[in-house]
DNA sequence: CGAATTGTTGAGCACCTTCAAGCTAAGTGG
DNA sequence: CCACTTAGCTTGAAGGTGCTCAACAATTCG
């Protein structure tokens, strides 16, 4: 885990870039970690696992070996109901984790596929819990990475506890913008990977809701929307909205 | 299990029991920290916080410290909203933990208040991260309630996004016959600690409608109702019911 | 280019919410 | 101990939000 061969720089092809040189080195495991030590956790790391669209990541029930970090493109993880059709869980976009769910089974309890051509990081659980045995920072930042989607998951449960259909929709966009603003690419405009049907189980609701939603939130001037293509137009609109649909309506918000 | 000095009666007043005297013992920690290991932890918890009904454990913004364990009574988690009403997030039993969503923060994002008169077990996270930093199985128990309460949220989020109002109390009585079924208390009869509208707002319903459920499954023969005195008379059908409520009707759930 | 999947739009209706009133239970003070 | 107050629960009636069903448009893909 600890000597390593000059074998950083592959020839070409696959792109295999250690954790280092990817983009987003800082996001996976955020910080803290020392460059000994990281490179010990670089050592477990599996590099470039690459989906197409469409392909499953690992599907339900299958034995749990590894938990991921998503590098380019962006993952959906559901469950499949009786009657055949799915609850999406979450969406995964780069820098995100997924897997964590599982660690509790010997099995995945939902499935992950990617929505368009993703790479991962694969890390074999087994060797990181022994490493963060040894690496205390890394022990907090995995019970942080875990933590934090305890808190994802709750506030979700408020959106579709408590929400109207304006509301969740609104509070799907800012939660998308604001996930891709920290991985420091554009808030304002995004192409969303996932299908309106996708959205539609995220968030509880008819897909022809949705889709009517999106084409209000056009009329209104809210958004730009070109298929999956959004550009948000007023952002402090929507944030209101996200939070509260009624009170947005007509005046505007007050200008924080 | 084997020497023990007795320091295990205390003279009297504050029950001071030891996890070991603690009838929720295997089930906190639930497996396989050997004896010595397990001292170390008995070290560090702080046994035996008394809440009385109304009283909270902590509230929303507090610094975090610790996460907590209950012994007797119930707790509920709660995030209250902006226009001042209560998302409930989660019902905490006997040997059930909490306070897990607040590990990413310094401080916890949601207020957890008892239902009864409630004891539990407090345990310094800062110490317990130490603790698990020297004993493996420690720190894999850690990751594996986490990663439960994952599972039960997400499980919530296909309750809240896809079920209809029938399904949702029935899973929401199926979970809690479960759970005390599990930690040895009868899965038939129980009391719900908390009021109509908790359940109300854990389910995403309005109390009207949770209230006209239970007058329902009553004379449809499902529960026994009194008040907060529930007896479950058709198990089959309740579980059948919490899965899809439309094809349960009538003829009778096929027999496992 | 044609087939299939995905997305949009419309109309009607169901489920659940809201509003309103009465009831029960519990806690308080005289 | 009873009257009073208050909160919690139940029940009824009306109305709305979002769903279902259905047809059509657009996009994707072989």
């Amino acid at each position: 885990m600890d000597e390593k061969k000059p074998d950083k720089v592959i020839p070409f092809s696959q792109p295999k870039v250690s954790c280092e040189g990817c983009g987003m080195f800082q996001l996976c495991l955020p910080i803290g970690v020392d460059l000994e030590e990281f490179k010990e956790l670089d050592g477990i790391i599996q590099r470039h696992r690459i989906l197409r669209r469409g392909e499953y990541l690992y599907r339900a029930g299958e034995t749990f070996h590894s938990i991921y970090a998503v590098g380019a493109g962006s993952i959906k993880s559901f469950t499949s109901l009786e009657d055949g059709c799915e609850q999406v869980t979450g969406f995964h976009l780069p820098g995100e984790m997924l897997g964590l769910e599982a660690i509790n089974e010997a099995h995945h309890p939902c499935s992950a596929k990617a929505l368009e051509t993703t790479n991962l990081c694969e890390i074999p659980f087994e060797r990181l819990g022994e490493l963060s045995q040894r690496i205390p920072v890394l022990q907090t930042e995995l019970l942080k990475v875990m933590s934090k989607e305890i808190l994802h998951d709750q506030s979700l449960l408020v959106l579709l506890g408590k929400k109207s259909a304006d509301e969740r929709l609104a509070a799907f966009l800012v939660s998308i913008s604001t996930r891709y603003k920290q991985r420091g690419f554009s808030a304002e405009s995004f192409r969303l990977g996932m299908s309106r049907n996708d959205i539609a189980s995220y968030l509880g609701l008819a897909v022809e809701t949705v889709s009517r939603l999106f084409t209000r939130f056009h009329e209104e001037n809210l958004l730009q929307v070109h298929g999956k293509d959004i550009t948000i137009c007023d952002e402090v609109r929507l944030h209101a909205m996200a939070q509260n649909a009624k009170e947005y309506s007509g005046h505007n918000a007050r200008v924080q």
